[in-house]
DNA sequence: GCATGGTTGAATTT
DNA sequence: AAATTCAACCATGC
């Protein structure tokens, strides 16, 4: 073996031995290659008290996937003559001492360093002001260079693997070796399985039926379709990169060659895939992009810290079933359709709730197997109106929303068993049920499935209220609100709403006597 | 400074 | 069911 002239390539995201940079440029003019894999026991282990089952970081659908994707792209290296090291510690510590036990003399992992994307940034950041509409950010990006340049797609073998030492070395673990018992509960299993091979068996199966890519219009899918999702269910392998974006782009323009009608951006598949970069680019470019403090693209928002109506709609007990079959659904399986996702961000946030827009990306980020950074946290400020989106008038009705695309209410029934026998005039409002058709149904509002938390009607007018007051205060100030400022506009936004359910207690009261005296009589 | 258009609504009318 | 109206705010770009 050449000594020194080793090379080694860290998989973090990146899982996958079609067009990898990384990898191409690791085993090139290299003796020996070492495809490493780092397992952080702080993203891995079991924690007992988070909420859901799972790690402190991610949930037990989303490790899952990732055991599956490394156990995939364990075995496509292995028929290339090579296979994963799997490390297990401290990434940054262990990555540090193979390094230097194992003399290695180049690392490469996923990080955009050609001159062409560093030249790439330099256009697209703006002269330092990252677009902030998507129109925009088109015009900036323009064509990708490598549109239609060949990719390496497929390989004939890798370099051997380099010899470790006393390195341990371990296989990829399953997830009762890190710790999970009782994984194999059918109920809280993802149908989705993780790894290359099947990302690639979804993009070839998805992309079959030319005729849907090419007419694919984002804003038309049918969020309540479970069995057959209306969408390509690609996003998970994106971001864990067991599919190339590069790849699945050049896929998707080689059927608009074939189809020439089809939709284009941003409705299009291929505007999909910009959006992803779109978030990417503002993320990057945007301090504090994450929270509402101190941010320059966020407005400031006197949300409430109700806890218990945050764990009602994390829960899924918000008594509106299209709500809470859907945050069922991420819990079991780790993905919604997109316009799910924005019925419950809406609700959660500036819809009914008006809950802080940050605890609602937690979850997200924790539970959904595609969790990404960038476009989950956009999204978010998206949907709660705090930034690129600004009519805080729309909101997704908890009740008709759903019962447009599926009046039968199958998805409830499915994800939320307690009301399957309910009769479909009441799937969507089942407090509006009379108590017989509640007992025939064996569920009574109230005792099996909770009532409301909030009255949709009322609290949307509230959250309307509010969201317009603090657009004012935010235009007042130029978007620089102070902390003084938000927490006094919070507070009389509170008094003022105490005081009209006070008016409204004495309304109901003084109907209530006026009933019981006309029932007396 | 001002007109324009914007992935992702709801209520109402026809 | 499809079309129309409503109401609305911002980034962009001239």
């Amino acid at each position: 073996m050449a000594f020194g002239s080793s090379s080694l390539i860290w998989f973090r995201k990146g899982l996958r031995i079609h067009d990898n940079p990384a990898l191409d440029y690791a085993s090139k003019g290299t003796a020996a290659l070492y495809p490493v894999f780092i397992i952080d026991p702080h993203y891995m282990k079991p924690d007992y008290n988070a909420f859901s089952p799972g790690s402190s970081r991610a949930g037990l659908n989303r490790i899952r996937f990732l055991l599956e994707s490394l156990v995939d792209l364990d075995s496509n290296l292995k028929k290339l003559g090579s296979r994963l090291l799997v490390l297990k510690g401290e990434p940054g510590e262990v990555l540090f001492r193979c390094l230097k036990q194992w003399d290695v003399k180049k690392l490469c992992f996923e990080y955009d360093t050609e001159p062409y994307y560093q030249a790439l940034d330099v256009r697209v950041k703006n002269g330092g002001k990252p677009p902030l509409t998507y129109q925009s950010f088109l015009k900036l990006a323009g064509e990708p260079s490598w549109a239609s340049s060949p990719l390496m797609t497929s390989r004939s073998s890798l370099p051997l693997v380099g010899d470790h030492g006393d390195c341990e070395i371990f296989e990829v673990p399953t997830l009762k070796e890190l710790g999970y018992e009782d994984t194999e509960q059918e109920d809280y299993l993802t149908p989705f399985r993780g790894g290359e091979s099947e990302a690639l068996k979804r993009l070839r199966d998805s992309l079959s039926d030319k005729e849907w890519v090419a007419k694919f219009e984002k804003p038309k899918g049918d969020p309540s379709a479970f069995l057959k999702p209306a969408t390509t269910v690609l996003s998970p392998y994106l971001k864990f990169g067991c599919l190339s974006s590069r790849y699945f782009y050049q896929c998707l323009k080689d059927v608009q060659k074939i189809v020439k009608k089809h939709t284009s951006p941003p409705v299009s598949l291929v505007g999909q895939l910009l959006w992803r970069d779109f978030f990417y680019t503002v993320a990057f470019g945007t301090p504090n992009f994450d929270q509402m403090k101190n941010s320059t693209i966020c407005k400031q928002i006197p949300w409430n810290d109700n806890d218990e109506l945050f764990a009602a709609w994390r829960e899924g007990r918000t008594g509106y079933p299209w709500i809470d079959a859907i945050m069922v659904q991420l819990h079991k399986w780790g993905w919604m359709h997109h316009l799910a996702r924005h019925c419950v961000a809406c609700f959660l946030t500036r819809g009914d709730l008006f809950v802080h827009w940050e605890k609602g990306r937690d979850v997200f980020e924790r539970l959904l197997i595609d969790s990404d950074w960038a476009i989950n946290n956009g999204n978010w400020l998206w949907l709660s109106c705090s930034s690129f989106f600004y009519q805080y008038n729309r909101i997704y009705s908890p009740i008709s929303f759903g019962k447009k695309y599926d009046p039968n209410g199958n998805y409830i029934r499915y994800f939320l068993p307690i009301l399957k026998d309910m009769p479909r005039e009441y799937i969507y409002e089942p407090w509006t049920a009379p108590l017989s058709i509640q007992t025939k149904a064996k569920c009574i509002i109230g005792k099996d499935y909770p009532k409301p938390v909030v009255l949709h009607d009322s609290a949307s007018k509230e959250c309307k209220r509010r969201m317009g007051e603090a657009y004012a205060l935010n235009k007042k100030f130029n978007g620089l609100v102070s902390e003084e400022e938000l927490s006094s506009l919070r507070k009389r936004l509170e008094e003022e709403d105490d005081k009209k359910n006070q008016v409204q207690e004495v309304k109901t009261k003084k109907q209530k006597t006026i009933d019981d005296w006309m029932s007396t009589k």
